[in-house]
RNA sequence: GGGCCUGUAGCUCAGUUGGUUAGAGCACACGCCUGAUAAGCGUGAGGUCGGCGGUUCGAGUCCGCCUGGGCCCA
């Protein structure tokens, strides 16, 4: 082509069609979602998919949603879970379900309280200043404001719902079901009152939970205590047990001991006590201590002995003790058993744990455990000993006025002196450790027994729907019965319900739903009485859970006897509040169902809210309320590390929304592998914005190329030309796997093949091969018209499989080329025939790739060698020895598959120069360059070029499509 | 410390009942195109499949131990 007197005649641009949209490439999604927002908003997009669903009879599928707490601004995890959440219900609706969701928040509980302590103390006042009612109606203010923020954050996200209607644990009704559902265990004696030891702040005379304790290195007494064996073998005759602890004033408290079978005891008998001791050691020669072998030295270090011997090994199953104090006075003459518990070791101490039940987790559970149910109770609330605490009586054991605020009271050195008396203390010494103290005040706190109220886990409940069976039993059940994605989240649920103690729903708090019961002072026991609830119900409906507090008890008594009945003024535990959700969203709605189809949270729930619920729902109607749980991980950061403000490794999902807009998020969950942790971060967004743009282009692409596609040039099926016949069967397959995947939650398995198809097949394939007809050919050219179809086809699809995942670019793709379509949210899935599948196009394409990599590679090399640059420079010879490889090519236009202005294909192996692949035997390309003269207009070499005078610079299609072009403009 | 889960190229993921030189898309490098142009096409490089040991003719795939990470507990 070194003749260049071919000068273009003509500027041919304006006659080819090439792809016209006002679809952008670049989206500005920061700025269109909010539009599209507004749409929906104006569409009332939730209500109108469920008129039409139900307007078609649809099957209904319910999505319970689990309540965030209204507390603070979204995280990243909660723009995950809605997101996933947004993807089942859109994907329900498209797969023509009509689907309930009413988003939802938990209110009530300890953090909002903190709260608004906070505000009260910076306003200088204190919280008993202020009354209950006023104090809840603050909480109550504080977690709607955040449920404003986090609604709006949440719709920004672009999740569909019943937000008009969201539920809230606060609201009147909720707390009135909430009550109605705790009465359902008053009322089948699933109830009872126990006593557990929690953390108790003497200085606040208040129970503490665990996030309110914070610790602090603290310097206690210790002691070494001698318990005499009064029941054991020969050899453990006159011999004592000894105990270490750091918090004497238990003492009193001691019930047992506790040993492991996993450690050797051993009998020692002291034969020489340190010499020139500056005081009176309290152990003497032939005194016969047991202590684990392993800590004996450690033992006899500190009660100075110098020498003993080990007389024999000690088995403790079955030992008996009495307490130090005994000989002191009759109160402690109870029996001291020995208790075998996996919390005992010996790395510190004697290997023998004092057992004071009322004052320690482990303490409480080993003698639960041992089947002992009686909790003594030795402190008050101030931590002073009760008046029948012998000998202490009246003793702090913190000082809880004055200057020493915080300090040790009297009690640790009564006990002490008591011990000493009675000649029950082995050594003693101080020791700094770390120890738990309030968050608030600073002060050292206590573990202390406390009343409180506990559902029973394995008490028979004689219910018609339980049938003497027992909570744990019915949860274990449901359990069995319901679905789990993915599977793993059966055994991590049915391993806590398994092993769960009791639930302790009671709080000694003020911002929830009450205890709304009353209790027998003569027997102790919860007034069952069913107009007494129904009133009790009926007024918290209408007031809110206020009225129990604010009511005279006369207003829920009725005709009883107000002096007989004690109040119960325990707000109920936050977990009891959200595991009723399900009874006051899907139970006396319209439209709605009880039990729920799916229950989707972060995996940590499997202790919360699908715990809570199960437990609930197990209890009052002897299943779960979910027929499915559907679980995902958390979100990490890039180096799959926990996100954390001090790290500064957090990713906030509304900078993300501001730089990128919500469907990035999107697209990033549809991408990740949600029920595993997943990583965030900044390379990952980029690398899903990368993503997200192919799909962009590509939607953008057949807009432009579908531009004017009008019905009447559908091209029958029967009269599709090989490639669209391709295309069509892999919709048809991709059809099949996007249902698929929707129906079992796997988002990734929409996401990725529908990304995978758009650049292998859609874009380097078939848009790069339709090219040059669909810029080229006449309007009424079959094989532009086939494309066409076909790519309509595809777009239908593409833009309703999508949906789900990015609805805002689908809505955008849907209205640009439907001004008047409506909302592509609105649509279902379309039908794609099952006889497009057509798996012999698709071996064949197989077929003609391994062909083409042959081709391509050939050019490549004139490439490098600089002898060619554009594909359509070149009219490759293909050599194919390959009988099946020829039968693929056969009746297709070679250079159309290769795109190259021409090809020759051959039989036979071709010459010894041709370019090979060792990976496709039988294939032979001789790159020859394409003889004649450059189309003007198509760009392609053709020799006819030319040969018809009218255009003498074009081939001959295009020569007829310009003459077709011009006829049509004259 | 316990229960459950998890670790394949820079990123997101595939890897069928254990079977030939471990794949894809993206990113990257290089090249082509300049009529999808902050686009499109092609080529290439990139992995001791967390580590060690075992079972096996053969292990990313099965078993054990170790290690990193996560959730829930203690």
């Amino acid at each position: 082509m070194a003749d260049d007197a071919e000068k273009p005649s003509r500027d041919y641009r304006e006659t080819v069609f090439l792809p016209e949209t006002p679809f952008p490439m670049r989206a500005g999604l920061p700025q269109k979602e909010p539009e599209i927002l507004a749409r929906w908003a104006e569409l009332d997009l939730y209500n109108a998919l469920r008129a039409d669903r139900q307007a078609k009879n649809a099957p209904l599928f319910v999505l319970h949603d689990g309540p965030p707490y209204a507390n603070g601004a979204i995280h990243i995890g909660h723009a995950l879970q809605k997101t996933l959440k947004d993807f089942v219900v859109r994907s329900r609706f498209a797969l023509g379900y009509d689907v309930d969701y009413v988003p939802g928040w938990d209110c009530h509980g300890l953090p909002i309280e903190w709260k608004i302590e906070e505000e009260l103390r910076s306003q200088g006042r204190r919280k008993d200043e202020v009354s209950k009612a006023e104090f809840r109606e603050k909480c109550r203010a504080y977690a709607a404001k955040w449920i404003d923020v986090q609604r709006d954050g949440f719709k920004r996200l672009g999740v569909v719902g019943d937000w008009e209607n969201r539920y809230a644990t606060m609201d009147y009704g909720s707390e009135a079901a909430i009550v109605a559902e705790f009465h359902k265990f008053v009322v089948s004696n699933q109830l009872y009152r126990g006593s557990k030891p929690v953390m108790w702040s003497p200085v606040e005379r208040t129970a503490l939970a665990d996030a309110e304790v914070e610790y602090h290195d603290h310097v206690s007494p210790t002691i070494w205590v001698k318990f005499p064996v009064v029941q054991g073998s020969d050899a453990t005759q006159n011999a004592s047990v000894v105990i270490w602890t750091t918090t004497p004033w238990t003492i009193p408290a001691n019930r047992a001991i506790s040993y492991s079978d996993q450690i050797a005891y051993g009998v020692y008998e002291v034969e020489a006590m340190e010499a020139g001791l500056a005081f009176e050691p309290w152990a003497k020669a032939s005194d016969r201590l047991i202590v684990a072998d392993k800590l004996a030295a450690d033992v006899a270090a500190a009660a100075k002995i110098a020498a003993w011997r080990r007389i024999e090994t000690v088995d403790c199953q079955g030992m008996v003790c009495a307490h130090p104090l005994a000989g002191l006075d009759p109160y402690y003459g109870f029996a001291v058993p020995m208790l075998e518990g996996d919390h005992v070791t010996d790395d510190a101490g004697t290997g023998f744990v004092h057992t004071a039940p009322g004052h320690g987790a482990d303490d409480y559970l080993v003698w639960l455990a041992h089947g002992h149910r009686e909790i003594p109770e030795t402190v008050d609330p101030d931590g002073a000993y009760y008046p029948h605490v012998a000998l202490f009586a009246g003793l702090k054991v913190l000082e809880t006025e004055g200057k020493k605020v915080g300090k040790f009271g009297p009690a640790n050195g009564a006990v002490m002196e008591k011990l000493i008396e009675a000649g029950g203390l082995l050594a003693r010494g101080r020791l700094e450790h770390s120890y738990p103290h309030s968050w608030r005040s600073k002060a050292p706190v206590i573990f202390r027994n406390t009343p409180q109220w506990f559902i029973r886990m394995d008490s028979p409940i004689e219910t018609q729907v339980h049938g003497g069976k027992t909570l744990r039993e019915t949860a274990l059940a449901a359990i069995a019965a319901t679905a789990f994605h993915p599977e793993a989240g059966r055994n991590r649920i049915r391993a806590m319900v398994e092993s769960r103690p009791d639930w302790l729903i009671s709080r000694q708090r003020a911002w929830g739903a009450p205890l709304a019961m009353f209790v027998d002072k003569e027997t102790n026991q919860p007034l069952v009485d069913a107009q007494v609830n129904a009133r009790i119900v009926e007024l918290i409906a209408a007031e809110g859970a206020d009225a129990w507090f604010t009511r005279p008890v006369s207003d829920f008594l009725g005709e009883h006897d107000p002096e007989r009945f004690e109040k119960v003024e325990d707000i109920l535990d936050v977990w009891f509040d959200s595991g009723s959700t399900h009874a006051f969203t899907l139970e006396g709605r319209a439209n709605t169902r009880w039990p729920a189809d799916l229950y989707l949270e972060g995996s940590d729930q499997h202790r919360g809210w699908f715990q809570s619920s199960l437990l609930e729902s197990s209890g009052t109607r002897g299943r779960a309320p979910y027929d499915a749980v559907l679980t995902h991980g958390f979100t990490m950061d890039e180096n799959g590390e926990k996100m954390s403000k001090s790290k500064g490794n957090t990713i906030d999902p509304q900078t993300v929304i501001k730089d990128s807009g919500a469907e990035i998020i999107r697209l990033w969950a549809a991408m990740v592998d949600y029920s595993d942790d997943q990583r965030i971060g900044k390379t990952i967004l980029a690398t899903t914005s990368d993503a997200y743009r192919k799909l962009r282009n590509t939607v953008r692409y057949m807009l432009g190329a579908l531009a004017g596609f009008d019905e009447a040039e559908r091209v029958a099926h029967a009269d599709l030309p090989p490639l669209e016949r391709f295309i069509l069967h892999r919709l048809q397959e991709l059809d099949v796997q996007v249902r698929a995947a929707y129906e079992a939650y796997l988002f990734q398995d929409v996401a990725r093949p529908i990304v995978e198809f758009c650049q292998t097949e859609l874009s380097s394939l078939f848009f790069d091969i339709r090219r040059d007809a669909l810029y080229c050919d006449q309007p009424g050219s079959l094989r532009r018209r086939a494309a066409r179809t076909v790519m309509d086809e595809v777009f239908m699809r593409l833009t309703a499989w999508l949906s789900p995942l990015i609805p805002f670019t689908m809505e955008e793709a849907w209205t640009t080329r439907f001004p008047e379509g409506g909302s592509n949210c609105l649509r279902v899935f379309p039908d794609t025939p099952a006889a497009w599948a057509d798996p012999a196009e698709a071996e064949r394409w197989a077929k003609i790739q391994q062909v083409t990599s042959v081709v391509t590679g050939a050019l490549e090399v004139e490439r490098r060698e600089k002898r060619m640059g554009a594909a359509l420079e070149a009219a490759p010879r293909v050599w194919l020895a390959d009988a099946s490889l020829a039968a693929a090519l056969e009746g297709l236009d070679a250079a159309e598959v290769f795109r190259t202005s021409q090809a020759t294909l051959s039989q036979g192996e071709g010459p010894a120069g041709a370019f090979r692949l060792a990976e496709v035997p039988g294939v032979a390309v001789e790159p020859l360059k394409a003889e004649g003269r450059k189309c003007a207009r198509s760009w392609r070499i053709l020799p006819e070029v030319g040969s018809d005078p009218r255009y003498p610079d074009l081939s001959l299609r295009d020569a007829e499509a310009v003459a077709a072009w011009d006829a049509a403009r004259v």
